[in-house]
DNA sequence: CTATTTATGTATCAATCATTACAAAAATAA
DNA sequence: TTATTTTTGTAATGATTGATACATAAATAG
């Protein structure tokens, strides 16, 4: 291959752009910031992504969809799939501040992109009701095996769980603290038994 | 008095902004989109406001402080102060399609300014921590006279309002429709009986 | 009337915004 | 070697940002 070799590899460049991202949202992120974070120059910037900043962002919303996808995956295979969701959600209270205060970019995204990127906005909004689904479908199935003695539907209790993903992404800014979150995240989960 | 006489009022310049800063959020908001707004130019706008847009900000969401103040006095003269606070979490769903996307904008301020202006965003943490207060202080009450069967603390019972206050904020602009919200508000509210 | 006061509208400010232009650097192919 | 290709760093772009300067308008006080 010619040409003078890449110095900043595009996976990089997405992975700190996105802390940049999660922590200050996307209108709130300049180029300067992302230039400061990665290290790269405009020059670099602009030749790897074409479609600047938003591409960027695109990119590192895409990185949390497959992360996602991955724990589908471990979902698939699990043989206590809700323990395995219950986990996710016990797993907040484990995370350190800078984690609490950044919360979850999708869901922030939700919130910040309405009225002012529809496009942006959609691709959230898509991504968390697809995390609904995976909820649901669960839940259907180990009712069905009678591991969840609630007659609530599916739908619900899916939608119960996305609801709650999204409250305690606020609450854990309110209260960025691992023994008040871990009582409130049993407190909802035992609602799902 | 003398000198000109206002025709941009203070209360009107802060409704006006307060609708775009309810719909985009602080830092999307510009000068410009609040003087199209308002009608208010420049030279008004900073003679009204010293303290410029974060003034204005400021104002807004201190307009909503009194809006919770005037439904906690509601509250503190009802006599059926839990079915006054279920009715104010069923109103959403009746909600039109606008107000479902631009959500409560008090939660919407702290998903946005983490990380961005630590005065603001405390500001709107300290007033989702009074609504909780309020949900504390009533759930108290009701389980003492023996309105609420739940033996689970007022403390995590008001902290789960909150956060299906701040979860539902995210739902109702995934899903800005009626029936959906209304059954989902029902199960939640459930829990609190 | 004149002086004073306050609000308004417009022009302008420096700073920053996202993006582009372009020459130099650094590699490979021939 | 030389030509070609790609990345990089820097300078510059025009647009927009939040905010200020200032002359004028429009009222009242004396």
């Amino acid at each position: 291959m010619r040409g003078r070799p890449t110095i900043y590899e595009d996976s990089n460049i997405i992975k700190k752009a996105q802390e940049v991202f999660w922590q200050k949202g996307y209108s709130a992120t300049s180029l300067s910031d992302l230039q400061k974070a990665t290290g790269a120059g405009a020059g670099s910037f602009y030749n790897t992504f074409k479609g600047g900043k938003k591409e960027v962002f695109k990119k590192a919303i895409e990185e949390r969809r497959l992360a996602f996808d991955a724990f589908k995956n471990e979902l698939a295979k699990s043989d206590s799939p809700l323990e395995l969701i219950k986990d996710f959600f016990r797993s907040i209270a484990e995370a350190d501040t800078n984690e609490h205060l950044k919360g979850c970019i999708i869901a922030n995204t939700v919130v910040e992109m309405t009225y002012i990127d529809e496009d942006l906005e959609a691709n959230a909004v898509q991504i968390l009701k697809e995390v609904e689904q995976m909820f649901t479908a669960t839940i259907k199935t180990e009712q069905t095996k009678g591991n969840i003695q609630s007659k609530t539907s599916p739908e619900i209790l899916g939608k119960y769980l996305i609801t709650f993903w999204c409250g305690i992404n606020t609450l854990r800014r309110m209260y960025p603290d691992k023994k008040i979150l871990k009582d409130q995240i049993e407190m909802q989960l035992a609602v799902i038994s």
